[in-house]
RNA sequence: CGGGGCGUAGCUCAGCCUGGUAGAGCACACGGUUCGGGACCGUGUGGUCGGAGGUUCAAAUCCUCUCGCCCCGACCA
C-alpha cells in the first residue's frame, strides 16, 4: 500500500478528550476517529489491526470447536421480556421503536437471541453440546464512556454462546473456551492474566475474566505467584493480622464515650487513642428489596459486589441520612450493631474475630468502646463483604497478596440454566425427560483488546506494535522520492517486499524526512525500511526494528531478506 | 444522576475577568530556498465565536435557557 494513495491522516497534537495513551495514539496515528461520546470509526488502519484480531480469535475459535453465525444488532423487545431482562438491564439497554411504535432493543449482548435460536431447533441431547459464536457490533449505553475504545458505548465483541445437557459437557467446554483465549491472547503477545471473577447481572455460577495488565486498567486484580488470582470485587483472603492489643481492661459491658464531631473513623481512633482496626465500621444500605447493615473492620472497606451477592439482590446503595436515622434513632456517622432491630445484619468474619471493638452508639456524638462481638450484638449473616487489600494473606498459600490494575478483555462465564430455564429452551433426556439446557457464554472485546495493546506495547515516539496486530509489518520510506534512484530502488523494493508476501506500507509521500520518521514511529509498524540518497549510492537500504529502533544497512539486493529476518524477531 | 471544567479556523489553543473592526501556532494553497529526525521566507484561503433568547447604541465577552464534549464520583459486563 502506498501512503500517498491511502487514506491515512496523522495528528500532530493529542486530541484534547484523549485520557488515556491507547486513545491519544489510535487517534494521533489516523487509527479511530471519535463521531460521538464513546463511538467510534475505524479508520482504515485502525481497521486493519481490528480485522487481525479478529482472524485470530475466529482461527482459536474454530479449533476449539465453536461455529460462526451473525446475530442482529436490532431484536424484538419480546424476547427480552422473556428472559426478564427487559425490566432487569437499567438504563444501558438501548431501547428503540419503529415506526409502527413496536419496541426493539439494540443488543448489548445476545443470550435471548441465541437461546431462541437454539431452543427451535435443538430438542435432544443427541444434538448436543453446541458452542456458536459471533463478532459483531454491540451497544451499551454506558453512563459514562471514557478511555476511547476502552469503554466505548458501540464496540465490537465476540461473543459464543454453548448449550449442554451435563454439568460436565459445560465444563469441557469452558476448559476449551479458556485455552483458546490463552492462545488468542498468547499469539497477540499480550501480558495477561485470568482471574477468578463475581458474575455480575449475567448470572451463573462460575466465572474468569481475563485481565490485560496495565496501569490504566479499570478494574482491580488480586494475584499470588501461586497461581490465584481473582477480580478484587470477588477475591478472598486468608485471616488478617489481628489488630494491636487493646489497651485498657475489657469491660463487662460496653461504655459510651462522648466523642463530639468525630465520626469518620481515623477521627475517632486518634480521639479515643485507638487503631482504626479496633473499630466496627458500620453501613447502613439500601436494596431493591430492604435495608441492610453490613459491619468491617475499622480498616476495611466494604465490597459492594460481595455484599450485593450475600444479600441476593441487584441494586444496592447507601441509605439516605433521614433512613439512617429512622433504623438507628442516632445521627449518621454514629452507627453501630449494638442493640440495632429490625434490620439484617451482615458481618464480616474479621469483625467477628476481633476480641474487643469500638463503634457507633447510634447516638449523636457518641461511640461505643469495649464491644465485644458474639457477646453485645449477633449479625444475622456472617460472611466475607471486605474488600482485599494489598499484601492480604494469599486464600491458597498465604503469601502477600499484590493488586495490580488490568483491562477486562475476555469473560467466560458458566450461565447454568438462568436463560434456558425462562425462556424454555429444553431437551429430552434418553429417558424422554425435558431439562432446561445448560449454557455457557464467551466474550472477549475486540477493540478493547487492540487499545489494550497498545496500552502495553509504546514508548514516548508512538505505538510499538506487536506484529500479529500491527496493521501492517513494515514501513518502506523512499527518503528523497524526486531523487531517481532513490525512487527507483524504493519502488523496487516496494515491488519485491509485496511478492515476499510482506505486507508493506510505503510512504511515498513528498515529504521532509523527519515527518516520515516521526511518522513511522507513530504508527508503529514492527520494521521500517529507508532508502535514502546516501545509502542507495553505496547501494545499501537502512533497516530497523521499531522496538529497540537500532539501524542495520543492509545491500539492497537483499534487503527482502533482511526485513523478513527482521520481522522474525519482531 | 451529583460535583467540576470546556465549546472561538481542519487540529491545539489565546482573547472573555474589565463589552467597541475575531487572533496565534500547526495544517492547507501558491512562489522561492531547503531535504537523514516534525525546515525557512513571502503571499494567500479559511471562523453563523455550539445553539436560542435577553440586557445594551454595541455581545466571543454580561444574564437566562439549551445542546454537545471532558474529568471526578455514583453506576455497570
Amino acid at each position: 500500500m502506498r501512503w500517498s494513495t491511502y487514506f491515512l491522516y496523522t495528528l500532530r497534537d493529542n486530541p484534547s478528550d484523549a485520557e488515556v495513551i491507547s486513545h491519544q495514539l489510535l487517534a494521533r496515528a489516523g487509527m479511530i476517529d471519535k463521531v460521538a461520546a464513546g463511538i467510534y470509526t475505524y479508520l482504515p488502519l485502525g481497521w486493519r489491526s481490528v480485522e487481525k484480531l479478529q482472524r485470530i480469535v475466529r482461527e482459536e475459535l474454530n479449533t476449539a470447536g465453536a461455529v460462526e453465525l451473525v446475530m442482529p444488532s436490532v431484536a424484538p423487545a419480546e424476547l427480552w421480556q422473556e428472559s426478564g431482562r427487559w425490566q432487569a438491564y437499567g438504563k444501558e439497554l438501548l431501547r428503540i421503536k419503529d415506526r409502527h411504535d413496536r419496541e426493539f432493543v439494540f443488543g448489548p449482548t445476545h443470550e435471548e437471541v441465541i437461546t431462541d435460536a437454539v431452543r427451535r431447533r435443538v430438542t435432544s441431547y443427541r444434538q448436543l453440546p453446541t458452542n456458536l459464536y459471533q463478532v459483531t457490533t454491540k451497544f451499551r449505553d454506558e453512563i459514562r464512556p471514557r478511555f476511547g475504545l476502552m469503554r466505548g458505548r458501540e464496540f465490537i465483541m465476540k461473543d459464543a454462546y454453548s448449550f449442554h445437557a451435563s454439568a460436565e459437557s459445560l465444563d469441557e467446554t469452558y476448559r476449551a473456551m479458556e485455552r483458546a483465549y490463552r492462545r488468542v491472547f498468547d499469539r497477540c503477545k499480550l501480558s495477561y492474566t485470568a482471574v477468578e471473577a463475581d458474575t455480575g447481572n449475567i448470572g451463573g455460577s462460575e466465572s474468569h475474566e481475563f485481565m490485560v495488565l496495565a496501569s490504566t486498567g479499570e478494574d482491580a486484580v488480586a494475584a499470588c505467584a501461586c497461581g490465584y488470582g481473582a477480580n478484587v470485587e470477588k477475591a478472598i483472603t486468608g485471616p488478617i493480622a489481628p489488630p494491636p492489643a487493646w489497651p485498657a481492661p475489657v469491660p463487662a459491658k460496653p461504655e459510651a464515650v462522648h466523642t463530639p464531631g468525630a465520626s469518620s473513623v481515623a477521627d475517632v481512633a486518634a480521639f479515643l487513642k485507638l487503631d482504626a482496626a479496633h473499630f466496627i465500621k458500620t453501613m447502613i444500605v439500601e436494596t431493591d428489596k430492604e435495608f441492610a447493615v453490613a459491619l468491617v473492620r475499622g480498616d476495611d472497606e466494604v465490597n459492594e459486589v460481595k455484599l450485593k451477592n450475600v444479600l441476593d439482590c441487584t441494586h444496592l446503595a447507601l441509605a439516605s441520612e433521614a433512613r439512617i436515622e429512622q433504623l438507628t434513632g442516632g445521627a449518621m456517622g454514629f452507627s453501630g450493631p449494638v442493640g440495632l432491630t429490625g434490620v439484617r445484619v451482615v458481618a464480616d468474619p474479621e469483625v467477628m474475630r476481633l476480641a474487643v471493638a469500638a463503634t457507633g452508639a447510634n447516638r449523636a456524638d457518641h461511640h461505643l468502646v469495649g464491644v465485644v462481638p458474639g457477646r453485645d450484638f449477633t449479625p444475622e449473616v456472617v460472611a466475607d463483604v471486605r474488600v482485599a487489600r494489598i499484601g492480604d494473606p494469599c486464600p491458597r498459600c498465604g503469601a502477600p497478596l499484590d493488586i495490580k490494575r488490568g483491562i477486562e478483555v475476555g469473560h467466560i462465564f458458566k450461565l447454568g440454566i438462568k436463560y434456558s430455564s425462562k425462556m424454555a429452551c429444553n431437551y429430552l433426556d434418553e429417558k424422554g425427560l425435558s431439562h432446561p439446557m445448560i449454557m455457557g457464554c464467551y466474550g472477549l472485546g475486540i477493540g478493547r483488546t487492540v487499545a489494550a495493546a497498545v496500552e502495553q506495547n509504546h514508548d514516548e515516539h508512538g505505538i510499538v506494535w506487536p506484529r500479529p496486530l500491527a496493521p501492517f509489518e513494515v514501513e518502506l520510506i523512499a527518503l528523497n522520492p524526486d531523487v531517481p534512484a532513490v525512487r527507483d530502488a524504493a519502488e523496487k523494493l516496494y515491488a519485491d517486499l509485496q511478492a515476499a508476501g510482506v505486507e508493506v506500507f510505503y510512504d511515498d509521500r513528498d515529504e521532509r524526512p523527519g515527518v516520515k520518521f516521526n511518522d513511522a514511529d507513530l504508527i508503529g509498524f514492527p520494521v521500517r525500511v529507508v532508502v535514502g540518497k546516501k545509502g542507495v549510492e553505496l547501494g545499501q537500504a537502512e533497516l530497523s526494528l521499531r522496538r529497540d529502533r537500532v539501524k542495520v544497512t543492509a545491500p539492497l539486493a537483499d534487503a527482502v531478506a533482511k526485513a523478513r529476518e527482521l520481522l522474525e524477531s519482531a
